[in-house]
DNA sequence: AAATTATTCAACCGATCGGTTGACAATAAA
DNA sequence: TTTATTGTCAACCGATCGGTTGAATAATTT
């Protein structure tokens, strides 16, 4: 038994990386419920549910209280906060104006210096460089 | 070739569950490093390095420009935004005053009714219930 | 031209992942 | 007491993960 150190963090982000554990999570922020309402909406055999509830168990990012022979989760906020705490650190980089503007600059430099030699000047950017500063969708799940 | 669809907060997250990777990003929080800046404090490969990279490219989390022989990488923060706008969906369960009292409620009342039958009522909570309301540590990394 | 440096690639490895199935345990209903 | 219902467990499967090593590529230095 060797358990080399895993942060919980870890498994906070490997657990959300599932769209159906993401699914379930979005269920639950309706309401409690019980594993085979999980399940119900996911195609695939109830065991497998089972293991996806007890992966957002491990994580902390539920609780459940059995009663009888139904248990019955909910969502436990926690380590959603602490993602979220997480992430937080990075917002300068997409809030802030001077960040953008630095990133303006940086585009412009490449189109201008797209001919020029590229040979001690450590900042410079020659790539094909595709206009991507919006964020991704977003979206459900 | 089947290539059921992924959608791309999974690989973010999943990138994020890495500890090794989430270190390289706050080096390029720092600034921009080059492959091997960002593979040296890790105890491992160069190559394990660059399919770390690789990984954080996948999920446009860095960017890398090639200058001759050397590749330089720097932060990306749209995905990381995205990854933070998503939790904040949650946000509500863990500021909301109401919640707070709604949890404490149901800690309450699973005290008290420790010891009356659990029959149709579907809200009673009578686990052994350790008190834990404070998010986890966050931390480094 | 030769040697060094920076990085990726391909093949391999054991561990973990996400799914299945079939059996099992426990509670509830007939 | 029998029968359903709810959920887990164990074993298995192929795919992916995180790492290794050795070779390949490409740019720089000598």
């Amino acid at each position: 038994m060797v358990e080399l150190q895993t942060h919980p963090i870890d498994t906070v982000f490997h657990a959300l990386s599932d769209g159906t554990r993401r699914r379930m999570l979005r269920e639950l922020a309706q309401g409690e419920r019980t594993v085979s309402q999980l399940a119900e909406p996911h195609d695939m055999s109830l065991a497998a549910a089972s293991k996806h509830i007890k992966v957002l168990e491990g994580a902390g990012l539920i609780r459940r209280e059995i009663h009888g022979r139904t248990h019955l989760c909910r969502l436990e906020p926690g380590p959603l906060a602490t993602a979220h705490e997480w992430l937080t650190f990075y917002e300068r980089f997409w809030t802030s104006r001077l960040d953008i503007l630095e990133r303006l600059l940086r585009e412009e430099d490449a189109q201008t210096s797209a001919q020029d030699e590229i040979r001690k000047s450590p900042l410079k950017s020659p790539a094909p460089q595709k206009s991507e500063t919006e964020p991704e969708t977003g979206e459900d799940q």
